[in-house]
DNA sequence: GGGTGTTGTCAACGCTGTTGACGTCCGGAC
DNA sequence: GTCCGGACGTCAACAGCGTTGACAACACCC
């Protein structure tokens, strides 16, 4: 018999549980952190639901180490300050957006979870704040850095969660005429 | 015997239901829509868990009942364009604070479900977009009127959800002076 | 060949939202 | 007075959830 229990074959650990990461991916970005259950996770990647949380611990962490922020904006941040707003919002809409939007509406979610909430602000931190602010002159460079975070949250709150029709169907060079001056006023300071 | 079970004096029902949205209202600003069970609701409004739904028909539509945006900013909207960005924030940051934001919070994690979104949308465009958008003058008002209402939420994001230390502890005049002018770029256009 | 550790399965726990059957009382009809 | 209908509330149970512990099957080391 080839028998009805695939068993232990030592080194496969990582195997599935990169299957059982990639399955988690998917299901969090489409059905967000509650919608997404363990079982539903380990039946897409063919596995028992006790070997989900064997591997990672539990939900939390599964969702912790499978939806990363990873957007990189260090070349915009690090590029001519005068000009900052209106290409941060053109890099936040077309670099990757489908996981910008789908991991920002996942996360902003799941905030419920305090490890959860902690990992958004350190990313948004690690993405923005932190090589911004040092860039700012004049008073208050790290709060308005932060504003800064806070009129992105606004556009993807827009854009990934309220769906708002007239934004999503705007132009990208709309979007940079309109909102990029906002935010360059907190860049100017 | 005043007996172990209290039964059925008619039009009592009006009033368990409104000790069940007060336990509601509660639970879910402090614990939000997923940590605050039906159980624990009806457990500390002194009721059968049964019984909440009874009354409200779903823990959705419980939620969608009690906890609502009320937000009025009419008067700040239809005060001179030339200073709305900061009415704006000060308005935001002063009025009934604790209610906005802890509905904000909740509502925005609720946004799995379809019902809680759209009525966080509806929420949106009646509290800034349409008092907003007919009062703008130069090219495409309403996009500008939504962007408005986008850079708001960021502003809720950051205090709010993110707790963001320094937008928290900064005093209202600084996020006035910083934000306002950011806000006011979007109504002058 | 007999441990040892990795990989995986299975049944079960306590929790969740929700439902249907069942009481229990009040107000009105006859 | 008595009976009925409906409002009000309780109770036990359902399926699904995240999670756990006991157990099986295999590869490897000695």
């Amino acid at each position: 018999m080839t028998s009805s229990t695939a068993p232990a074959q030592p080194g496969s650990g990582a195997l599935t549980r990169e299957s059982i990461g990639r399955s988690a991916r998917r299901l969090f970005a489409r059905r967000g952190y509650a919608g997404a259950s363990v079982r539903a996770i380990a039946s897409e990647a063919g596995v028992d639901p006790a070997l989900v949380i064997r591997h990672f611990g539990s939900k939390e962490r599964l969702f912790l180490e499978t939806v990363a922020i990873e957007g990189r904006f260090d070349d915009v941040i690090s590029g001519p300050l005068d000009t900052l707003g209106g290409r941060l919002v053109e890099s936040l809409l077309t670099e990757a957006p489908e996981i910008t939007f789908s991991t920002w509406r996942a996360m902003l979610r799941a905030t419920d979870s305090d490890l959860v909430r902690s990992r958004l602000i350190a990313a948004m931190e690690e993405m923005f704040i932190r090589p911004l602010s040092p860039r700012l002159s004049g008073p208050d460079p790290e709060l308005r850095a932060r504003l800064v975070a806070a009129a992105v949250s606004g556009l993807l709150d827009a854009v990934a969660i309220l769906s708002d029709d007239l934004i999503v169907q705007a132009t990208v060079e709309q979007l940079v005429r309109l909102y990029g001056p906002s935010i360059q006023v907190l860049v100017d300071g």
